[in-house]
DNA sequence: TCTGGGGTCCTAGGACCC
DNA sequence: TCTGGGGTCCTAGGACCC
């Protein structure tokens, strides 16, 4: 058996916890650049704001219902995250954390008549211990538990326990095909188009069928649905390929110094991380798009890749090739709204190719960053490429919005909340 | 006027090998 | 007019997830 664990409106319900005056408010969270919508309470779906809409279409309901607006602030989530997830492991060892607000849980050495009880208990220890409302499914397959979970929220019931065909085949016949895991808006329509209305009804497909006309995807999908486990838990993530680093800018940007220096750190920043997880990049890619979005397309191609000579995670490297793709990319007098930055051929540090004349130099570099990291890790300051620009974490031409951004009240000591 | 960011997996097709 | 069989590697594009 597995459960999901899934928080409820997870970003919304992170800025709540230390703003108890919100509860039962509406409450939404914003993209980066504060342009869409990209989590909402309750309260808020419930006044007809969804997911992904763009903040100015709805302003007027924001405005009339006193909707408590806030930028990203994923210091935050990612903090209250990590203890969403060890709290769950005091009562479960086995743990895959599948995404910022999710866990799988292995319950196989769960007796079939305490997972119910156990279920209650892990929305009611992370409840009382972080404080972020959690719905739990529980079924012998991750695709079941996920719609147990989701059947969950609907109901308001908070644990679903779905142990026998018995149990899920009516909640089935009651689950549109675009509700399962792995069905998207694309193969929902081909479902439909063949004449599919439910979930029962695609768990009733041959699975050799659907393999030769879909993929080995939907099959297993099929499988899952019938309560045969084809996807088993996850506890070490498989290595990482890529990195991307990418942000809109608060404003267009013309010129290509800002863009210059948006690259470095951005470069920076992607560099940064996959030292952190002790990997080298082989490729390196850089990508420029123009304002507005949906305008067609006016700079071609609008992208370049380049590979290094040999696996690095130096930033003075990657930032010197980043910066001459962006230079090759750029062309006058366009209006440009977003960089992004994509490091490729991700290997572990220590299994890179080497040069025959590089291994001093390499040896020096790796000091070097180690030295940068360490001081930047240390919360006493930062250190940077000049090319960056010279003032540190001041918002500049490129930088993006974040109006309403609440404080890192877990992660910064100047941000600690006060109580009196 | 104003529209996110970061990932993975699968397949088809081209190009090449013997 | 007629023309094998068995592979690999790479890339682009599609589709999905959160």
């Amino acid at each position: 058996m597995f459960a999901l664990v899934d928080c409820n409106s997870f970003y919304a319900s992170c800025e709540r916890v230390f703003r108890p005056d919100l509860c039962g408010r509406p409450v939404v969270v914003l993209s980066n650049n504060d342009g869409c919508v990209v989590a909402g309470s309750a309260e808020a779906k419930a006044l007809g704001i969804r997911t992904g809409v763009p903040l100015f279409q709805v302003r007027e309901l924001v405005r009339k219902h006193g909707v408590a607006v806030f930028s990203s602030n994923y210091t935050l989530y990612g903090d209250l995250s990590r203890r969403v997830m060890s709290t769950l492991q005091t009562l479960v060892p086995t743990v895959e954390v599948y995404s910022i607000d999710e866990a799988f849980l292995d319950l196989s050495m769960v007796p079939e008549d305490g997972l119910l009880a156990l279920g209650e208990q892990l929305r009611e220890r992370v409840g009382r211990w972080v404080g972020v409302p959690v719905c739990v499914g529980i079924a012998p397959t991750k695709t079941l538990a996920k719609l147990a979970n989701h059947r969950a929220k609907r109901l308001g019931t908070g644990v679903e326990v779905w142990a026998t065909a018995d149990d899920w085949q009516g909640p089935l016949q009651e689950t549109p095909l675009d509700d399962i895991w792995g069905v998207g808006r694309r193969l929902s329509a081909r479902l439909s188009a063949m004449g599919l209305g439910n979930a029962a009804e695609l768990a009733a497909l041959d699975p050799g069928w659907v393999r030769q006309h879909f993929s080995v995807v939907q099959a297993r999908m099929v499988r899952e649905l019938n309560g045969e486990p084809c996807l088993s838990l996850e506890l070490q993530p498989p290595p990482r390929q890529q990195i991307i680093y990418s942000r809109s800018f608060g404003q267009a940007v013309v010129s290509l110094p800002p863009l210059r220096q948006a690259v470095n750190d951005y470069t920076a920043r992607a560099a940064e991380k996959m030292r952190a997880e002790g990997m080298l990049a082989g490729r390196i890619s850089v990508w420029l798009r123009t304002a507005p979005m949906g305008k067609p397309q006016q700079l071609w191609p609008d992208s370049f890749t380049t590979g290094l000579p040999q696996a690095s995670a130096d930033t003075r490297e990657l930032a010197r090739l980043a910066l001459q793709l962006l230079e090759r990319l750029w062309k006058p007098g366009l209006r440009y709204g977003k960089v992004a930055v994509m490091l490729t051929e991700l290997c572990p540090a220590g299994q890179a190719q080497g040069g025959l004349f590089e291994a001093q130099q390499t040896q020096k570099g790796e000091a070097l960053m180690a030295v940068m990291d360490g001081i930047n890790r240390s919360g006493k300051g930062r250190v940077w490429l000049a090319g960056r620009g010279m003032k540190s974490g001041e918002a500049c031409i490129w930088s993006m919005r974040r109006a309403y951004l609440s404080p890192a009240y877990t992660t910064r000591l100047g941000d600690l909340p006060r109580v009196s």
